[in-house]
DNA sequence: ACCGGTTGGGTAATCGATTACCCGAGTTTC
DNA sequence: GAAACTCGGGTAATCGATTACCCAACCGGT
């Protein structure tokens, strides 16, 4: 395999000077040159060789994109949106999983790094055991995290304001009646976790309703099932739980009616992210919904601004989410029905 | 960025080919000098260009994948499997998404042949519309088609033995006592469609069962709640549901319930598939799994034996599926309970 | 007829790593 | 003691596309 440019000018008859000249026309060449170039071309099913192009001028023409893993829809719905969002820039992206493991990150890093990616996206498996590979990735290509990051601030970031989307659940379930909530959510081993539930708390300790100790897991259906499991057991219900995201409110919801309990009648649920699994679930689910669109676009737009190793402050970009009001919780004014 | 090979040689007062040698251990080098360019690269942070070395050794350690979509649970899973896979021999994934489109799909090839991927693996999204880029690429890098594949057999493939899951699900629906049956599935625009609706015609002519007409949509949660309904108004519900995918499934569970209909004592339902949704949806369905991991080690050791625009005959290799019995139709001593 | 300017094409350097090839020093062998 | 070998190191070619640089031809103006 391989017809290089060298056969092409070959074949038209010129240079390869000429011959590279008419194909990208960046100089002008007679229409005679560039004829037969392209006539030879096509003949010769010529297709530039994008390694040799990338050692040339120094670029890629990719992005690399590490995510945690791409069987968690939220992460699948983010990298399409990337996708999309790098589609007419001519740019590809080249995916990878971290499987929740911050060396197999590292990992990908370094070989996304070796294949000299023009610029990195990343949402940092973990808060703490993340900050080296990534901080040292910054140094080296334009970097900037999209929904979680990793401590100290060292790297741009682009994600939704938990503070506010939890503010918006807590105040909804409130205005609907509940007296005492509870969050149900992740350990804290990512910046995502830690906000939301700081998030939750703040909410709840403004609004002065009772807060029952937290419930803190994994961000799967599994843990909502075993969350709820646990409230089941705990022998009293609080009005209303919190989660922090789609997962685990399904899971939740699930196991709260296997329980026998009415959803939202006996406690009211609300999830957050709001992607695909809300609205197919039963009851369909009342969620605060994450900006994905606008965030990859975000994202994007920002990757294009830094540069490597930038002394600029690190930029964070926050953006509003919205509540969307389905069955799992009383209707009020507040919320757009879905 | 960029400190090179010749700058670690520089350092260490040596030649560029005692650094290489010396980094690669491919040619002994003295004891001292190896030493002396281990301690210059660390010093720098040297990162060999994998640039460089590919269009050196014209291997790039790169294979690329391309599925229909990944939103989709089913091509979540081979993905990662195939990435597992692939983990240990040192070969990282350039995964794309063809969006359901053959224009897209064909582009996706060309950018990663431009890359010069060692290999491809691909579902093909579209048994006729994808024929020409799934061939031209399998003349220019070794190609294994995982899934779907395209007619007329020029490529190699590796996918599960729909007819004999079919004949599996069948089977057990009238060992349950059902009399009629349908299938729901999608449109016979891939490979599994067809083979799938192929498969069930055939196992239910077999055993001589009343046949209702088929239900063709999509392979989406939205068409099987769609494809319930119509079952629904149509006024007479056959006693089974054989389904082509357990989005469908679980979408046809949820439409027949909400009609008042009981599963599976009115109607019994069973999904094919078998990742991740089945277990969690209520209730857990039927299913026939689909042997994820051993089709993924099967294309990847099948793509390590294949030459490009090799004239040896094309594989195809099947996989036996097996049946999990679980909630959506009457246990019988043939399935598997999970 | 001569000169500055423009136009289009060709030659060779460049990107960075690997390695074919060559060379000198030291060792072995008859 | 000289031929034959081994060993380790250096020089430069190589992969393929792009482009800096150079050069010949031609144009119009004086």
């Amino acid at each position: 395999m391989g017809v290089t440019i060298h056969d092409v000018a070959r074949a038209a008859g010129v240079s390869v000077a000429s011959a590279s000249r008419a194909l990208s026309g960046r100089r002008k060449v007679t229409p005679e040159v560039a004829e037969r170039v392209a006539r030879a071309a096509a003949e010769l099913g010529y297709q530039p060789n994008a390694v040799a192009k990338a050692l040339r001028d120094q670029t890629t023409g990719t992005i690399g994109m590490v995510v945690p893993g791409i069987g968690n829809p939220f992460f699948t719905t983010i990298v399409e949106a990337v996708e999309r969002e790098l589609q007419n820039s001519g740019t590809d992206l080249l995916l990878c999983s971290s499987q929740y493991s911050p060396q197999v990150e590292a990992r990908r890093l370094e070989t996304l790094l070796a294949r000299r990616v023009d610029g990195l996206i990343i949402s940092p498996c973990d808060i703490e055991a993340s900050v080296p590979a990534v901080l040292d990735a910054a140094r080296r290509v334009p970097l900037v995290q999209l929904d979680r990051y990793i401590e100290g601030g060292g790297a741009d970031w682009v994600g939704v304001d938990d503070e506010a989307g939890l503010a918006l659940a807590v105040d909804h379930v409130i205005a609907g009646g509940a007296r005492s909530v509870v969050f149900a959510g992740s350990r804290l081993v990512s910046s995502s976790a830690r906000l939301r539930l700081s998030g939750f708390e703040r909410a709840a300790a403004r609004t002065g309703v009772e807060v029952l100790p937290p419930l803190l897991g994994e961000f799967t259906l599994e843990w909502g099932v075993e969350a709820g499991r646990v409230l089941l057991d705990a022998g009293r219900l609080p009005d209303a739980v919190v989660c922090a995201n789609d997962e685990i409110a399904v899971g939740l919801v699930r196991s709260l009616r296997f329980g026998g309990r009415r959803v939202p009648e006996d406690v009211a649920v609300v999830g957050f992210d709001d992607v695909g699994h809300a609205t197919m679930c039963d009851p369909p689910l009342s969620t605060v919904r994450q900006p994905v669109e606008e965030m990859a676009a975000e994202a994007v737009r920002l990757l294009g601004q830094v540069k490597a190793g930038d002394p600029r402050p690190a930029q964070r970009i926050a953006i509003a989410p919205r509540l969307v009001v389905r069955q799992t919780s009383r209707p009020v004014a507040a919320g757009v029905p879905d």
